[in-house]
DNA sequence: CACATGTCAGTCTAACTGACATGG
DNA sequence: CCCATGTCAGTTTGACTGACATGT
């Protein structure tokens, strides 16, 4: 097949659609154990951390308020974290893991270490260490200048 | 700075950060020309093949048909598609794109180029091949073998 | 009172599944 | 009659903005 139509010349568009791909294959083991994609950022932030604000993880995720407060909704319906009032700032509650999310999270590290062993089968060590690199220097480069751009500065009113 | 916090071992991880960071930066302008993120495989497939099905077009970008249809439907309702009957085949209608939308393209491409631009900067053209390569190698890697995976196998009620 | 933190309400995209109509 | 193509309806996630409440 060789599909005429995937021939992907852009580095972004394919970043896409391996992003996609990898996806769509963790997302049903994940979700067999009670996660979601979308969650591993606070997931692992709030691993490291023990207890954030909502304002940290947002800022961490870097999303809006209202969005990680939805997220972590979800969370909290879910059973993954917990939101405790903070003893030094009565507005703010932090946030920290449920013992049943971090009793599930080795599992669900094994599974993104599996299908992310899949993604980078046949890689030489020196390979792999070359990719995260390369990978490093875009990420940089796109959180660098967030706001500079010549052809299309502001104007969304 | 250093960031304790978005200290990403995983390549996968990153890849998505990585993702996000340039859907941001290219949303905005893009919108402003009347295109979306989304839409992007489907205009570059359209653009290649002049006309294609619902099907063609649901297998080539890998989402199910009813998303594609969904896809579409915004499409046209914001004139970049055309559906015109299939004098072959009465049940299908081949999707085209306008003249609006083929008019605006190249301003599309552009805001993509000049993302992309800032994304690989300061890579030299060997770092890009190797990118570029490396990212291929992934994606043949994830989109192989689909169902392969011996630890949840089925159990999706 | 200004500012920070968070919630609420509403919108939009993008994807899915399942059910169904219609045509080959 | 079976299968392909597509539509419809409903759900979920993830993100946004704007408005508002409450506490520092």
């Amino acid at each position: 097949m060789s599909s005429q139509l995937s021939h992907d010349d852009n580095p972004m568009r394919l970043l896409g659609q391996i992003n996609r791909a990898f996806a769509r294959l963790v997302d049903a083991p994940l979700r067999d154990l009670g996660f979601a994609i979308g969650q591993l950022p606070v997931l692992v932030a709030l691993k490291r951390a023990n207890a954030l604000s909502q304002t940290e993880l947002a800022r961490l995720a870097a999303v809006e308020q209202p969005s990680m407060a939805q997220l972590l909704a979800r969370m909290e319906r879910d059973g993954l974290v917990r939101r405790v009032a903070d003893p030094n700032d009565r507005r703010s509650r932090l946030i920290s893991l449920t013992e049943s999310a971090l009793r599930r999270m080795p599992k669900g590290k094994a599974v993104m270490d599996e299908v992310c062993e899949q993604a980078l089968d046949g890689f030489s060590k020196a390979e792999r260490e070359q990719l995260f690199t390369l990978l490093l220097r875009v990420q940089e480069n796109l959180e660098s200048t967030p706001g500079e751009s010549q052809a299309h500065a502001g104007s969304h009113d």
